[in-house]
DNA sequence: TCTCGGAGAAAAATCGATATTTTTTCGAGA
DNA sequence: TCTCGAAAAAATATCGATTTTTCTCCGAGA
């Protein structure tokens, strides 16, 4: 009965891929904390499923860096850090830039048709809930490296895409709530995108994603925070 | 009993990713050909274990790019082709080129005599047998790499390694017996990253990949070649 | 009071068996 | 002879139970 409810509201065949996205979402929204420790039985009745499944989805969760494998201690949430969060900032930019080149060079009517209709999504669900518009706004960013040559490449940006927006979760921040106006410069990177301006077009994705860091930067650079909230948590006995 | 020798031999305490490195290593070396189908009975036998530790092993795989996982058909070895050749190539040039920056711009003396020491080791090994050479390499390449301040990047790289090194193997060529003298190639990044000459470093290093790479290619750009043995072979059913 | 060590509890890792899904085989009907 | 579809076989995916390992707590001895 559950199983069948279940299939139909998420078409993942395999109980494996669902839990494993169910997971990713529980950890990249913050319900699982950083360093948290994810007990299998816990997780295998929250879920509804059995150890198999969720033991491969953590294992696939490892590689993604969202999870820790601890030798016969378990799995937990991956910690988090300043110099983790700047790390993920910095190599996403690399990444996306090549990418996005990559992109353009091989740019085709169809793949222009799918970033504006991506983006035209997301405007439409502005004020969609929550979950929605996380999904579409990834699918834009997605949309605008989906003609890159290397998929290996695009599944790098990927995971980094995930991580970043879980420190976005983490300092309490949902997509689109952000002081800036993050709707403009979408649009002027769609607008270069279609142009084919690859110089603006990066220089305008990555400004994006500098500007979004640093907002989030200070939100664990100052006052109670991410950091004091979360980090290092195992830490008694590393005392700062 | 068998259990007991079995950890002695390997230092990898559980059963999990004592079969994650075996089966990468049947990956990498060819053994495991390259999308040819992964059962995981046939592979529990072979590698006596039960059938988790194989499951969670290749979920792990399957993030590093060596293995694909087919919803309900089970798992098989990545496929190979021109295009990942060359994906991989280019992206591990363009990683690791900024994680030898980093490294040399966080170098220590420390840093300096790990690298020194890599590099003695594999010059030493030069004859021995295969696999302990091709780990030499691989750590001297790495060390390379060890001061980059970002694990992430590292981890990428790594990767990259592996799957270059794999078709280094389909190509029939282990480490070393290459025409050009890799030696000298080798001694020449060395001096440049004890120099902290990042320009000439990488300049070396990156050469040193992209001459590998021309050499590999002309294995399956002419004649009866990898190509041939190996691309896209679920066509038919794997009659030789 | 502190440290060490061992018993008991908790959790992880692994195994063996079952349920599900896919693949193959084979024969009826066109 | 070919196609379609149902039954059998094979393989995957999943579950429940067992084995191992780690963690926790408590008391003896210094």
């Amino acid at each position: 009965m559950d199983r069948m409810r279940t299939q139909i509201e998420k078409p993942e065949s395999s109980s494996t891929l669902r839990t494993y996205h169910a997971l990713r979402g529980m950890i990249v929204t913050g319900e699982l904390g950083p360093s948290e420790k994810l007990k299998i039985d816990e997780l295998r009745r929250r879920l509804h499923t059995g150890a198999s499944p969720i033991r491969e989805a953590l294992s696939l969760l490892t590689s993604d860096h969202l999870v820790e494998r601890l030798d016969h201690r378990g799995f937990r949430a991956a910690a988090i850090s300043r110099e983790n969060f700047w790390e993920i900032l910095v190599l996403r930019c690399t990444l996306e830039d090549m990418a996005l080149r990559q992109s353009l060079a091989a740019a085709t009517l169809e793949w222009e048709e799918t970033i504006v209709l991506a983006h035209h999504r997301m405007q439409r669900a502005q004020h969609a809930r929550d979950h929605r518009l996380e999904e579409l706004h990834k699918a834009f960013h997605m949309s605008l490296l989906s003609g890159a040559s290397s998929p290996i490449l695009r599944k790098f940006c990927s995971q980094l895409y995930d991580l970043n927006v879980r420190y976005r979760y983490l300092a309490g921040r949902s997509q689109g709530y952000e002081s800036r106006d993050v709707r403009d410069e979408h649009e002027g990177i769609l607008k270069a995108a279609v142009a084919r301006d690859a110089d603006e077009a990066s220089e305008r994705l990555l400004g994006h994603y500098r500007r979004t860091g640093s907002y989030l930067a200070s939100f664990f650079d100052d006052g109670a925070t991410l950091a004091g909230r979360y980090e290092s948590p195992r830490g008694r006995k590393e005392g700062e």
